[in-house]
DNA sequence: TAACGTTTATGGTCAGACCATTCGTAAGTT
DNA sequence: AACTTACGAATGGTCTGACCATAAACGTTA
């Protein structure tokens, strides 16, 4: 039996793919910073012939790296993997599959903006440079410019929060709340609100901004709060069709939160 | 020129990946609940024949979706892409990777969680269900009763703030605070804080357990403060090491940050 | 100078083969 | 009967080599 057993600490010499590998290397070599954004990785093939692989081998390892943010291929003459500045995008669409996948309705989502971003707008009042207070005036131009198109507004609105977000001092902050956002955009992308809801949520959106700008973090904190419940109120219409409900788990967990937040 | 512009109209039939198209679809299917967690997608040849490809674009596409964590791969007889129960863990390891590769230092991790964790603790002690509170003191006990194996405390640990997470009725919140807090274990694996900081982690945490057992959300609150930054105080020395500053744009951020995090 | 082919490097796709692993099962052994 | 072993089949993992499609650079021509 003992020599049996010895054999248990005989590791096996290559479990695991080769592609995974071929990823783990590549991404360490850019995570060292041994590879700048912007700079281009050799072609499959020659990247092939380094590795000592095949083709096939290396594209699934790209595959890998591409669906992470951190490669962005490009074909033709002169294409190839691009290494990215990779953004909090691929954590806001890993974020949007999971909540998906979990068939999280989309009021939870609210519920967790209204725990964050009031806090970011308090600490903006505080911390805010003044090229950020004057992006935000511009993104709220923007919207009261464009409230008669859905995609220009939102595209400011997303500007507001953006430089709320870099106000912060932590990036941290910026990647869970535009993370948040970006499930809520997915989840009603489409959708028109109307001028008339664009023009209240501009001013909900001034408001904050006032705040911020005369460093004011509590009013900062409560209009945040306002605008968020606010557009809440007016979105539920749309969101029954948005997000049904499957199990009846699912369902039982959205009854008993409204009971508590009752509550409050 | 009116018949040069009217090209313009006309989209490329095909300039995306089928290996991306065999994704999307089966990602699709998946969303839409036609194929359940745990079931088998067909093997590689049958797909390869189904879509009509070949099978190293069906394999590009697996590997997206096993990088997205949506599907499992187990090779051998009656192996097979398997559909998996996706949890935090892909949203983790994404934030994960977005925060070494933006060189965040830890500490900004910490002052995210700050933010966080206080507020779920205050609504855990408001909310969370007996079973969940019976699955703290457990977690809490486990953490006394393992002061001497790094290892064991800390899953543990993990487990205290997984049920505080899903205590929320809302599993937003859990989600966001896993994935903040694995990105704090990755940062300190393997490194042994020792039995005198377990045993001050351990109180501490059965401070923050406690209030919430009474419903004592201020309490709770206020605890969860002083556990993170008690921790943060300690561990400050190991972070040193774990997380240098590369660029000056980087190391110029983080002073500023420090400035204003003194005024508080 | 501007418009238009041509070349070329590169990713995208394919077919077919063979290897490695895993599981079920049948045969053999005790 | 129970256990062990050996084999077969299904499946993922890898390789080879070819060809197509695309996009940028280059040269050519009006």
């Amino acid at each position: 039996m003992g020599s049996k057993v010895s054999l248990r600490l005989f590791k096996p010499v290559r479990a695991v793919r080769l592609s995974d590998v071929v990823a783990d290397q590549i991404r360490q070599l850019i995570l060292q910073g041994h590879i700048e954004p912007g700079h281009r990785l050799p072609s499959e093939r020659q990247l092939a012939e380094r590795f000592g692989t095949s083709r096939a081998c290396i594209r699934e390892a790209l595959r890998q790296l591409e669906q992470q943010g951190i490669v962005e291929i490009r074909k033709g003459a002169r294409g190839g993997a691009f290494v990215t500045r990779v953004d909090g995008e691929s954590l806001a669409s890993s974020l949007t599959l999971l909540l998906k996948l979990r068939r999280i309705p989309i009021q939870q989502v609210t519920e967790a903006r209204l725990a964050i971003e009031p806090v970011m707008a308090r600490r903006a009042a505080q911390y805010a440079r003044p090229e950020l207070i004057e992006e935000m005036a511009a993104a709220i131009e923007g919207m009261k410019a464009h409230l008669d198109s859905e995609a220009e507004f939102e595209h400011f609105d997303d500007a507001f929060h953006h430089a709320l977000g870099r106000s912060q001092g932590n990036p941290v902050f910026e990647f869970l709340a535009m993370a948040l956002l970006e499930v809520i955009r997915d989840a009603f992308s489409g959708i028109d609100y109307g001028r008339e809801n664009r023009r209240r949520l501009a001013r909900s959106h001034a408001r904050v901004f006032n705040a911020i700008r005369r460093g004011d973090g509590v009013a900062a904190e409560r209009a945040m709060v306002a605008l968020i419940k606010g557009a809440n109120r007016w979105l539920a219409p749309f969101v029954a069709s948005a997000a049904p409900p499957s199990s009846s788990e699912e369902r039982g967990k959205r009854l008993t939160r409204r009971g508590t937040r009752r509550r409050r």
